[in-house]
RNA sequence: GGGGGUGUAGCUCAGUUGGUUAGAGCGAUCGCCUGUCACGCGAUAGGUCGCGGGUUCGAGUCCCGUCACUCCCGCCA
């Protein structure tokens, strides 16, 4: 028999009752009523509560006992009468009659409550993350976690997928994020990187001939950190496969997460086959490569209403001369919103640092007209075209934003999603997943203004290979898409480019000649020379989904142990300074400010 | 690197236009209480109002600076 229990703290039923039981666990709260006292005791699974009278000789001690100290409780089980009943938890007909206790571990004076619903700061809550996870929400979400993390490994194992390791110390990578880095103390001056990705050795593990790769990766880039994104780490569902195309992938990844969110939440998918948008489609209707599908509104080009002689809406005829263009989106049925709702959004736009939101609502008395500060530079002939546009119909508002595209696209993706919660159009019971397909191969950078990969460099082209136009590298798509759900963008992924002379083009293109690819990626393309498949993959954020199916809006909700937004593990004071002589086993030297 | 928010007791927060001794709930300590399940009742302790400077007769409150946490932009192929 085991020291410390017999049961678990959610086990024991009125079946039980009469038994003589051992359980351990956190005192979770006592209810001291003098000559009785309650406590309730709390393990991973459950509570129970354990009772003792004042003629037993411990019961000034457990009296006394701090709340979290870990006890062993030794006693029988008891049937609770009908009117002590607790429906609320699973052991709430029994409780334990207590006849002896141990103490195993005393408990300081607690930073923070741990039985309460109560919110509090995330420095005291990582500080003290042990503490924190204790408490019932966070508690379950790492669960969930787990049990989501073995189930898609069952699940990818069915599909015929092979779980393989790849290297933690690898190398440093010239495109993409921020690499974290290691010196090496066996080759002075030089440094390993973490990997951003297992990109090239999944790649690479098609090439050794294992057709499915998949893996729970870890993933390390050294960014800034966001509600969404963990400063350093991450875990991807890293998949990879061979002979396979573009369709091939998403089957596998549609059926994946149907089956993971369908188990692990009673949400509904708005849509049983994912739609697939092109980036361009989905760049015009919502404004962004991650729209939020559960959202019905959409985004029309208004641009060619401020070119006709009937509409004297100068500020923007002025800007869309000079190359401004013209977004619109429909409120539906807000005629009756007062003032203050449109001027709001307005001011809104102008603290988000754009040129603000014009608007009008559309009325007819005889003729249709336009109400609102602008309504009277329309003429009905002018409304009329934009309802023809947009499916405007009389009583509904149009905003509008005119500046320059990548400007007015960022506003109206932001406007899109906050109209729409104002109007309370999202229904927040439902998963709308989509695939983003056709990116373009390369972009311009806004800075340098040098061409660019727009995504990853290792991504086929689409198009029979003598067909595609190298000379204009922006019209070039790539078999590169992405699958994002409620707005989050869960994954990127392609169809790799395996032929190597058709590489070097692609990267000459984006300004690297062939020896700086040998350089920077060698074994790579080395190995894509000695017979390599056609194969392609993608790698959707496992914390991404853990956050969706939580419904969780912080990706430290769902992390056990995550740093702050300054890359700063509280709890185990990470990063730390090192010592003079680790310093010097590694040939490296700190830099005074 | 930039912008917003927050910072008052161990924890969560209140604190009016600048005005006496900075409050509440939870927690802690002590006492009372035999059926609670957020038990109840009474008492006590607990404060560099993030830090530094300034304005003022007087600053938790106003101003400047700074630090920490957080959200966003940049960044994240």
């Amino acid at each position: 028999m085991n020291k410390y229990r017999t049961h678990n703290c959610s086990e024991l039923r009125v079946k039980n009752a009469g038994e003589n039981v051992i359980l351990s666990g956190w005192v979770n709260k006592k209810r001291d009523h003098g000559n009785l006292l309650f406590v309730d005791l709390r393990d991973n699974y459950g509570t129970t509560q354990c009772i003792v009278q004042k003629n037993q000789p411990f019961f000034e001690e457990l009296e006394k006992i701090q709340l979290e100290t870990v006890v062993k409780i030794i006693g029988f089980v008891s049937k609770r009468s009908a009117d002590t009943i607790n429906k609320e938890i699973n052991t709430g007909e029994i409780e334990i009659q207590i006849e002896n206790f141990e103490l195993l571990g005393s408990c300081k004076e607690l930073p923070l409550p741990v039985f309460t619903d109560q919110e509090y700061s995330e420095e005291i809550r990582l500080k003290y993350r042990f503490l924190d996870l204790r408490r019932k929400k966070i508690h379950s979400n790492i669960l969930l976690r787990s049990k989501v993390i073995s189930f898609i490994r069952e699940e990818m194992t069915k599909l015929g997928f092979m779980e393989f390791q790849t290297p933690i110390l690898t190398s440093s990578s010239p495109e993409g994020a921020r690499d974290f880095l290691v010196p090496s103390r066996l080759n002075p001056g030089k440094f390993y990187a973490l990997p951003q990705a297992p990109q090239q050795f999944k790649q690479l593990i098609m090439v050794s001939g294992f057709d499915k790769y998949f893996q729970i990766a870890p993933c390390f880039r050294d960014e800034d950190a966001r509600a969404d994104r963990s400063p350093g780490e991450f875990y991807q569902l890293d998949i990879e496969m061979s002979f396979v195309e573009q369709e091939d992938v998403f089957n596998v990844v549609e059926e994946l997460l149907k089956r993971v969110f369908n188990k692990f939440s009673n949400k509904k998918f708005l849509f049983n086959k994912f739609p697939r948008i092109t980036f361009e489609e989905a760049m015009l209707k919502y404004a962004t490569d991650k729209p939020d599908l559960r959202n019905p509104l959409q985004i029309y080009d208004l641009t060619n209403i401020f070119l006709r002689e009937d509409v004297s809406f100068e500020i923007f005829k002025k800007l869309v001369k000079s190359g401004s263009i013209v977004r619109a989106l429909v409120a539906k049925n807000t005629k009756d919103k007062p003032r203050s709702f449109f001027d709001n959004f307005d001011k809104w736009a102008k603290s988000e640092g754009g040129s603000g939101l014009a608007y009008f609502t559309i009325e007819q008395v005889e003729k249709i007209s336009a109400k609102g500060p602008v309504g009277k530079l329309f003429s009905t002939e002018s409304i009329q075209e934009i309802m023809k546009i947009t499916g405007a119909k009389v009583g509904d508002s149009i905003f509008f934003a005119c500046n320059n595209e990548n400007d007015v696209l960022q506003l109206m993706s932001v406007a899109r999603d906050k109209i729409a919660k104002e109007l309370d159009l999202i229904d927040k019971n439902s998963f709308a997943f989509c695939w983003i397909v056709d990116y373009p191969m390369y972009e311009l950078d806004n800075t340098t203004k040098k061409l660019k990969f727009s995504h990853n460099p290792f991504s086929m082209p689409q198009g029979n290979e003598k067909d595609i136009d190298f000379k204009n590298p922006l019209n070039m798509k790539a078999y590169q898409y992405d699958i994002v759900c409620n707005g989050i963008e869960l994954s990127s992924g392609a169809i790799r480019n395996h032929k190597p002379d058709l590489m070097y083009k692609l990267f000459e293109i984006a300004g690297y000649d062939k020896k700086d690819v040998d350089k920077k990626f060698g074994g790579m393309i080395n190995a894509l020379s000695f017979g390599a498949p056609p194969h392609g993959g993608i790698a959707p954020g496992i914390d991404r989904i853990i956050m969706l199916l939580a419904d969780e809006k912080n990706i430290r909700e769902v992390t056990m142990f995550p740093m702050n937004q300054n890359a700063q593990d509280l709890m185990m004071d990470a990063p730390s300074e090192i010592t003079i002589e680790q310093l010097k086993e590694l040939n490296l030297q700190i830099k005074k400010k």
